[in-house]
DNA sequence: ATGTTTTTTTCGTGACACAAATTAAATATG
DNA sequence: CATATTTAATTTGTGTCACGAAAAAAACAT
């Protein structure tokens, strides 16, 4: 029976994280737990660190009767995490104290795109330590370290099956990594950390189930059923990139034939617009998508097309989920490329008609850090885990 | 702090319905509730009568030494559930005892295939009763209902969006039903149920996370996560049938274009073949379905097509969730158009290749009694949820 | 008959959630 | 300015309940 006190801490915690600010009593209101048992496991929090009391609560309607409620926080210097993408050219880092606040970006070039799964766990030691340096930190004192690929990956067992930047497939990477790194390492698929950010930065605060859409140079999805991550049997599901949208289609990068991404990833674009030969640009998707604004008809209906295709991909997943929350999230330029209005359009125009509200469609822009701050919320996830787990054990 | 012990009877009941036949010490080791708990809990079962003791264990390896383990087994005779399906032009009903064994069966003609909520609530009061006469059973007998529609229907509210039974959209259907009925209702979309009668009686007994694929006029499905059915926000999720498999595509049911099920439907295949005029049978799938076995190309080709579509579906699906298994689910004759090793051979093609085992795809034949089945496992579900519950209140 | 073995039950204990009572800390009021 | 009022937090005592240990039960072994 540790358990139901360890249940009762994860409220408790999760109600003041979500809260950022919140009173015992109001802690008490919304887990519907009791004041009494809600004063029990606070001062366990405190005395172990995880939380603080903040003297002033300015937030309450001032001038009220009665003892002032004493505002509850998570202590953002309880623990120091990472968040580590690793992305076609580049390593990007995040340091975020406990609560998620930034305090310490780093970028690092990345090599080659390709490399040995031991070398890769040693680059990722080396610009994990760099990035602590940089920020006047140790690397000792970072509890926990999320890391985004892209590529196959089943978190539970942090094994990749194939991923763009290894050599190889069917990895143990996370046993790689542990060889070399002194904090636990939790590692997952990039789409499934967007979700996550979104989750504790974004768009999804709050909500229990959401689905989000990155849009980047192909497209990938994140599924959050519960307020948990769905992953599929073997780690690798919410492949919406290469759901098929036509029988015997255009070809893609996998090898296969129809898969969404062949019509609205970048490479599927300018591999079009290069039919036309010179008269349209096909260097970058920004001078085409520039040419297409400045009125060419053939470069619009490059994009038109993509998002119609897009768009079908959009209503598949609501015909299959019926979500409350769809969010398309990715940097401000790819996003730019898909006019959200008309995709807003199109989807309602196919979703299977019902006489109730619509899912939302939000689109979230996010800077480059987006990945790896999803990453950094992962590991704060984990390490709360770890934690709290660990203070059940100490109590015995 | 009530619901600690009815977490308790829950896991307990759901060990004792699954393994059938179990002794204590067995259901200690597979819930890991201590031996001494199981005693606690079962003996308040039994004296609820909702298990009983099975005298001998003949399972047991005889000859063994040490004070026999005795075995529980829920009491079949505990409860009475009905299961009904409201279908194109009939309704069909099964009575289940408690522990899922049929005790009776009835089949209605159903009049008009549209109806007004209120007559429809009528007829299923006076068919139900019908079938209880039939079977020698007093309508007062039945703990509860479990009703399968075809249509948008959110569960949760027992509310129906839309169906082609009724007249009307968004109608209180089980406000309706409670009306005329003494037994609680549960109201649930067909495809749902399927996957309900697939978990309790059929390919998904034992598994927690799968999908079944219903293919009969048209195709549905219904989705099992984490042993729960998943409905979506609105309760209207797992529309197979209107994924769109083809921009612009082929004009569906739904006037909607490129719906799945406007490839294989079985309209939609008689749609086809009605192109080729007196060429080929278009009055029945089962007529040109003859044809195409005895050779013509033209035939087949149709049905290549239609399987191709659903390989691609499936691929979808597959790509989405990553399930373990996948049941396709039918009757006979529904199921024998589409070649099931060469549906598996197509998605095998086109899925997310990984180095680990292919989801499983199993086919499953029932008679036409699934549907009623399911939702009569629905109700026994439901039921047990009720009597659990009032069993906690019973004890304060 | 008397051990052995295995299952089931009983008993005592400790964890823990909670209601009620108490204390704390503020404002309102006469 | 003392006292009441109000609200939050804490303390206390109690009942529930899961569990380990011990006992009882029910078979077989010798």
């Amino acid at each position: 029976m540790l358990d139901q006190r360890e249940s009762g801490r994860h409220q408790v915690f999760e109600a003041i994280r979500t809260a950022q600010q919140i009173a015992r009593i109001d802690i008490a209101k919304r887990t519907s737990i009791s004041p009494a048992t809600v004063t029990a496991i606070t001062s366990e929090l405190l005395s172990a660190g995880l939380i603080s009391e903040c003297l002033p609560d300015p937030t309450a309607g001032a001038g009220k009767r009665g003892r002032p409620r004493v505002a509850l926080s998570v202590r953002g210097d309880a623990f120091l995490i990472a968040g580590m993408k690793i992305a076609d050219r580049t390593i990007t880092i995040v340091l975020l104290d406990f609560v998620g606040e930034s305090v310490g970006e780093y970028t690092h070039p990345f090599p080659q795109s390709r490399m040995e799964p031991d070398s890769l766990a040693a680059l990722v030691h080396d610009v994990l330590q760099s990035a602590c340096a940089t920020n006047g930190r140790a690397m000792s004192e970072v509890a926990g370290l999320g890391l985004a690929m892209a590529g196959l990956i089943d978190a539970e067992r942090n094994f990749v099956y194939w991923s763009p930047s290894l050599k190889q497939r069917n990895v143990e990477f996370g046993a790689a990594l542990a060889k070399r790194l002194p904090m636990p390492v939790f590692l997952d698929n990039d789409a499934n950390l967007v979700a996550k950010a979104e989750q504790h930065f974004g768009e999804g605060r709050g909500e229990t189930d959401f689905i989000v859409i990155t849009i980047e140079q192909g497209v990938g999805m994140g599924i959050v059923i519960d307020n948990k991550i769905y992953r599929g049997e073997r780690g690798c599901g919410a492949e919406l990139a290469h759901t098929k949208v036509q029988l015997e289609g255009a070809l893609c990068r996998c090898g296969q034939r129809g898969c969404l991404e062949a019509y609205v990833g970048d490479y599927a674009l300018l591999r079009e617009a290069a039919v036309c030969g010179q008269d349209i640009p096909h260097d970058s998707i920004a001078t085409l998508y520039a040419h297409a604004k400045s009125g060419d008809p053939t470069a619009q209906r490059i994009f038109e097309r993509a998002g119609r295709m897009l768009a079908m991909g959009l209503v598949n997943i609501i015909n299959i989920f019926d979500p409350k929350l769809v969010i398309l999230s990715g940097q401000q330029a790819s996003l730019d490329v898909f006019d959200a209005e008309q995709l807003r359009n199109w989807v309602k125009a196919s979703v299977v008609q019902v006489d109730a509200p619509l899912p939302e469609i939000v689109v979230h822009r996010w800077g480059d850090l987006m990945w790896a701050k999803g990453a950094a919320a992962y590991a704060i996830e984990a390490v709360t885990r770890l934690k709290l787990k660990a203070m059940s054990r100490d109590a015995a």
